[in-house]
RNA sequence: GCCCGGGUGGCGGAAUGGCAGACGCGGGGGAUUCAAAAUCCCCUGUCCGAGAGGGCGUGCGGGUUCGAGUCCCGCCCCGGGCACCA
């Protein structure tokens, strides 16, 4: 302990008394400006690691910053504590996971405290609370009306050993279960998706219009994946070109269609409706064995192949008539075509694309170049701009305008049209699962899918389940919960046992925040017109796809059903990604063993010095190894502002100011407006520097000879407390209630006097020829001329310029002159 | 392959086109002390030089500019995203 600096009896005064009295406690009707900060909602894995302290200290900062402003910050907390971990102790102890979860959410509420960061407690939800349920369900019900929420056949992870569905993150990078070990198949079963492509064009459009780092907006947009093309149809005909006796037609999608003279061949995904249907009889054996094949093929395994050597297909004995040029083409099947992604057929171009390239030369198929290439050009596909050739009458046009009048032909011609297609698929919200939020409908055998009424909800899952060591959910033994009535026709009906996506629950906790007592909707119309978008979003770059995707469609879809406000398009207008936290170069994790838990630090350094250490490493942006955390620094740094703000350091006296002092007074408004345009941009890392150096700095004048002036330095320790509390905010209450008797924290936000920003003198560095010569102590206000003359009358510069006669002379008062000869 | 970031001392990192390396860590020296810890003060990119001083330095090669870590062009390397998406 340094002279009385007691850090662990300072920290938990303080903060015992912001949560005693509701210190950041906020009311929707508060007179003060809104502002809405918040942290990603967290998974209660227990106790604090170094990721949360880091995440909550740049949120914590900035709730204590805005509210010195003068805001009404909505900080709220809570806890996505739906999730695997749980229901995998369940398993393994027999612990039911809401008891094992609650514990966690207690000892991560009391981390989150420890550090220092202040809530609105009172607002607090977690996922698993039946009144979140009940409005989550409602949520669900809501998009099924709208049809936004649809059941269909979805080809899912199924592990033969376990018996059951797995979720993606079970299935090991080498297709096997973490479980049992077994190889993962496919299998197709009815799912619940939420028709996100519906948002797909919006959700691209109004990232245009958010203030995130643009890695994530790159993210998101590559996810979304939008791709314009034209789409048209295909006869199916024999290799005379006579058409199928069935007069059977597909569609293909390209990116190219000013290409499509140059279709040397067609290809169907071995999922294709159509493959049984035209096969002709001498193939199909072949194609059926093929199929059989690839079907039985883990997804992971048929995109991970790579190269020409990998291209599978099969001839199917059928053509396709190409409408450009009146020929029958071969149709194949091949494993490169996907069933999902655009019609799930292709016309294949292997002069203008590699893969078909690729699988032109593995099966002998033609090659005709409709792109003319460079002449330097030596590659195989050529995809890059030029004129089209050998394409009768799209001949000499260039790309585009190729691109144009093929669409407008295919157009005029009625066999086709532009389409724009997209890369991202619906969501699949179906989890095999116990603990999470159950779907609430019932299957009547009568009446077919009929949801849950809503003055019925939540439909909550029993306590009195078994959990299996096979990983299939209890939900499916338990009769009490499986027999239902139908709510149509009073009949008999079985409820889904399927339970949602984690995702659900955090795609609209930030809205239930507003109003989280609401207890006749999810959220007043009101309350989230008063509070989002949120202000400031904080949490690391691993969300950037899907919480940050899902939690924009949901705010989308909520308000065009009338449930948020329409003008409300984006729920977070501004976020913050924050670095991930390292040791020796390997991320930080239970698994690799190498955790340095906050607690320790916590005990030995005090939450303020763990925060400022976590602030002053880097920019916030960067990932930190914690190797480079100087918790010493930060340490000693504190007690140095301790002892100067216990007067500790040097003397003072009442006096008239002398220069020195008016130095002081300049340094503090100097620091005042460093530090709340550093604040503003983030640059915490050189907000701390700063305040380092304006210590320095009073060290240096409280020790000189003369002493400092009382009121100069009283006014510098103030200045230096109140910028500093949002960093460190136990010291500087403590150190404020010592010499005023009140809290630092709801002080207003310090301004600078413009006055004082004023300086009298500056430093003038003179160069010649760019190289720094001399620097010569001028007035700040002088001219050019006056600059010019001092720095040609300079010793060092004379020696340097040899008798030789200046050129040009650059002045740029007060702060330099560059002579060039 | 395409798309985003990013390469600055021993380390983390500073720097609107205008003094490269703020601030901290580590290291060195001094003060204080019986001694140590703690604390306080000073030095610390690199090479040449006894010194004064000078040369060289922000991944590499060019360019723009009076002046480039910063802007432009072409590369190299590292991190991340997407990737058989037609």
């Amino acid at each position: 302990m340094v002279d009385g600096y007691d850090v662990q009896a300072i920290e938990a005064k303080w903060q015992q008394r912001w949560r005693d009295t509701g210190a950041y406690d906020v009311d929707n009707d508060d007179p003060r400006p809104p502002y809405y900060v918040l942290s990603m909602y967290p998974y209660p894995s227990g106790q604090a690691h170094m990721g949360h302290v880091r995440n909550y200290t740049f949120g914590d900062l900035i709730v204590r910053y805005r509210t010195m402003n003068g805001y009404a910050v909505l900080s709220p907390i809570g806890f996505d504590s739906f999730g695997l971990p749980a229901e995998n102790a369940a398993i393994r102890t027999g612990e039911h996971p809401r008891t094992y979860t609650d514990a966690r959410i207690e000892q991560l509420s009391s981390s989150l405290q420890r550090i220092g960061a202040v809530y609105d407690w009172r607002r607090q939800i977690t996922s698993h609370d039946p009144s979140y349920i009940r409005w989550s369900q409602w949520i669900f019900k809501r998009f099924l009306e709208a049809g936004l929420a649809y059941r269909a056949m979805a080809p899912v992870n199924w592990c033969p050993g376990c018996q059951t569905v797995l979720a993606n993150e079970q299935v090991l990078a080498d297709g096997t279960c973490e479980r049992s070990g077994d190889l993962v198949d496919k299998r197709d079963l009815e799912q619940w998706f939420f028709k996100i492509t519906d948002y797909a064009d919006q959700l691209l459009d109004d990232i245009d219009t958010v203030d995130w780092p643009e890695r994530v907006k790159t993210i998101q947009r590559n996810w979304i994946g939008r791709s314009e093309g034209a789409e048209f149809e295909m006869a199916v005909v024999d290799a005379d070109g006579n058409p199928h006796p069935e007069g059977h037609a597909f569609g293909v999608y390209t990116t190219r269609p000013d290409t499509s003279f140059g279709m040397t061949f067609a290809v169907l995904a071995p999922e294709h409706a159509l493959v049984a249907q035209i096969t002709s009889p001498e193939r199909r054996a072949d194609v059926d064995a093929f199929v059989d094949r690839v079907r039985k093929e883990a997804e992971f395994d048929r995109l991970s192949t790579e190269g020409p050597a990998h291209k599978r297909g099969i001839f199917t004995g059928a053509y396709a008539l190409n409408p450009f040029t009146q020929k029958p083409v071969p149709i194949y099947l091949a494993d490169y075509v996907l069933t999902t992604y655009g019609t799930g057929a292709i016309m294949a171009v292997p002069g203008q694309d590699q893969r078909d390239w690729d699988f032109a030369t593995s099966y002998d198929l033609s090659i005709i170049r409709t792109v003319q290439p460079p002449d330097d050009f030596d590659g195989e596909a050529y995809t890059g701009d030029g004129r089209a050739i050998n394409s009768e009458w799209l001949d000499g046009k260039e790309k585009a305008e190729a691109i144009a009048a093929a669409i407008a032909w295919l157009e005029a011609q009625g066999i086709g049209a532009g389409k724009v297609n997209f890369r991202l698929r619906d969501w699949l919200l179906s989890r095999q699962r116990f603990w999470g939020c159950p779907i609430p409908v019932v299957y009547c055998d009568g009446c077919g899918i009929v949801a849950v009424p809503d003055e019925d909800l939540p439909v909550l899952a029993p306590d009195d389940v078994e959990f299996l060591p096979t990983g299939e959910s209890p939900l499916k033994f338990h009769e009490g919960f499986l027999r239902a009535e139908c709510p149509t026709c009073h009949g008999p009906a079985t409820r889904e046992t399927d339970t949602m996506d984690t995702f659900v629950d955090s795609s609209w906790y930030f809205l239930r925040f507003t109003d989280p007592w609401n207890d006749e909707a999810p959220f007043g119309l009101d309350a989230v017109a008063r509070w989002l978008p949120v202000d400031q979003y904080i949490g690391g770059v691993e969300h950037a796809i899907l919480h940050l995707m899902y939690a924009r469609f949901f705010t989308k879809a909520l308000a065009d059903l009338g449930h948020a406000p329409k003008e409300l398009r984006e729920p977070f207008q501004q976020l913050f990604t924050q670095g991930t936290v390292r040791l020796g170069g390997s991320r930080m994790s239970k698994s690799k063993g190498n955790l340095v838990a906050p607690e320790v630090i916590l005990d030995r350094e005090g939450a303020d010095a763990l925060r400022l250490a976590h602030l002053f490493v880097s920019p916030p942006n960067d990932d930190i190894d914690w190797e480079a955390v100087t918790i010493e620094g930060s340490s000693r740094f504190l007690a140095r502002v301790w002892r100067l703000a216990r007067g500790e350091i040097g003397t003072s006296t009442d006096r008239e100011p002398m220069p020195a002092d008016t130095a002081i007074e300049q340094a503090t408004h100097h620091l005042i407006a460093r530090i709340t345009d550093e604040y503003e941009r983030w640059h915490y890392n050189t907000a701390v520097a700063g305040c380092m150096e304006f210590v320095n700095d009073l060290y240096r004048y409280a020790q000189s000879d003369e002493g400092a002036r009382t009121a100069t330095i009283d006014e510098a320790i103030d200045t230096l407390l109140q910028v500093m509390a949002p960093m460190v905010p136990h010291i500087t209450a403590e150190l404020w209630e010592a010499r005023h008797g009140d809290s630092v924290h709801t002080q207003t936000w310090p301004v600078a006097d413009p006055a004082k920003l004023v300086v009298a003198t500056a430093t003038m560095v003179v160069q010649v020829n760019g190289k720094v010569r001399d620097r010569i102590e001028v007035d700040a206000g002088i001219d050019e001329a006056e600059a010019t003359r001092l720095a040609l009358a300079s010793e060092k510069v004379a020696g340097q310029l040899d008798g030789a006669e200046p050129r040009k002379v650059i002045a740029r008062p007060p702060k330099l002159v560059n002579i060039v000869v």
